[in-house]
DNA sequence: GCTTGCATGGGGTGTCGCCCCCACGTCAAA
DNA sequence: TTTGACGTGGGGGCGACACCCCATGCAAGC
């Protein structure tokens, strides 16, 4: 069974290249060709293409819109973004979309079939230098949400009340959960608050979500 | 200026079935081999390769735990995780623990060798399968905070005064700040939280931090 | 031995949150 | 035209919260 592809590229030279390049593989078959991000469109309706080959500078739409639109439509259709663009903004973007592939018009024609054949599978390909950035935004996030630990001074059992606060359970219900008093409890609470310079619940509910106590 | 490798496996057979693949490379050169984490660890120190091909399963630590270690002590030495596992648990853990690749046995000589490459140059190569479950996570991530816009039937006055209560604003003050009375800031709040179905404005926080109408 | 910090309590006071009740003007939809 | 949603405003009540005061016991450290 072979993949279905349409190529879709403003430049009609670069859509013959490409078929050239990839009308000696067995396993593709180019079923149709687009200009614009409307013919691509049209041109998905009509032939349910299994991948879409998808440039990002198209004359009426962005090739970002034109995926995100797709796919809205075709969810099983997969779109691979070729483009000339490296940038983290149009590569981010373009994940957003529904993009099931990125690669740079530099990469190598075997990457591109790499990718195609990734996405017919409803895998993912991205070209290395891309998939740095979202490795590296990976680990911003999980180290934005750990790196707790130390708290400010908090002492352990101020933290323990913190972790209550935080999720907006009631003085009364952290005292019965940590069996002590409610007096008690509202006393680690004004030094929680004193200690962090916090002036409401609202905003040690807040505190927490950005130390990664709670999530949000 | 070639590649400088260290083949790290506890299969001899694996080792030299490695070597003979990447030994045609002209950019790449095998500086060295090692079977165990500690063996690895000690090589990487003595040889500073450029690139570390990394299995994971290996008898003493788990090549995770070596990559950790080699990348705490030499940041500019590349990994690569080349291994039979492709579950999203060590893919993870292999990333944070700063790998530049990750690559199952299963993939094909010219991918193992796009993935070094990348590496060697700084960049992360992700085999298709496992870079499908990073682009997931990081669509989650997205969608959590933005994804509001519509905010579930509220009224234009509702959402501006729930944009004052997340900050954590008092009832007088959102008052004064929208000109209104005390008494009709509180019965906006009262339809909000049950629109929403909240009960606190701790969970009022908390909502209005998933919905993306404040910044943590 | 004495201070210091921590956790544990009690009392008081005033504000605020949360939940009912009601009313009126406006504007759009039925 | 009438109905309904929306924004506005008010009254009353109860409990929770925020911010003070105070004291006790216990462990660690000077």
């Amino acid at each position: 069974m072979k993949i279905r592809l349409l190529l879709v590229d403003d430049h009609q030279v670069v859509r013959s290249g490409l078929r050239m390049l990839l009308s000696n593989e067995s396993d593709v078959e180019i079923v149709g060709e687009a200009g614009t991000a409307h013919d691509a469109m049209d041109a998905v309706d009509s032939l349910l293409p299994d991948v879409v080959l998808m440039d990002i500078g198209l004359p009426d739409l962005s090739g970002i819109d034109a995926t995100r639109a797709i796919k809205s439509a075709h969810p099983e259709v997969a779109v691979v973004a070729l483009t000339i663009h490296e940038d983290e903004e149009y590569f981010f973007k373009m994940l957003e979309a529904g993009a099931g592939g990125y690669v740079p018009k530099r990469a190598a024609p075997e990457e591109l079939l790499t990718a195609i054949r990734a996405a017919a599978a409803g895998e993912v390909y991205l070209y290395p230098s891309l998939a740095k950035l979202l490795v590296k935004d990976y680990l911003i996030q999980e180290h934005s949400s750990e790196a707790g630990k130390v708290l400010d001074g908090l002492t352990e059992r101020e933290q323990e009340v913190l972790r209550y606060l935080a999720e907006g359970v009631a003085n009364d219900g952290i005292a019965e959960a940590l069996v002590i008093s409610v007096k008690t409890v509202a006393r680690h609470r004004e030094n929680i608050m004193q200690k962090l310079r916090l002036h409401s619940r609202s905003e040690l509910v807040r505190y927490a979500i950005r130390k990664g106590i709670i999530k949000p």
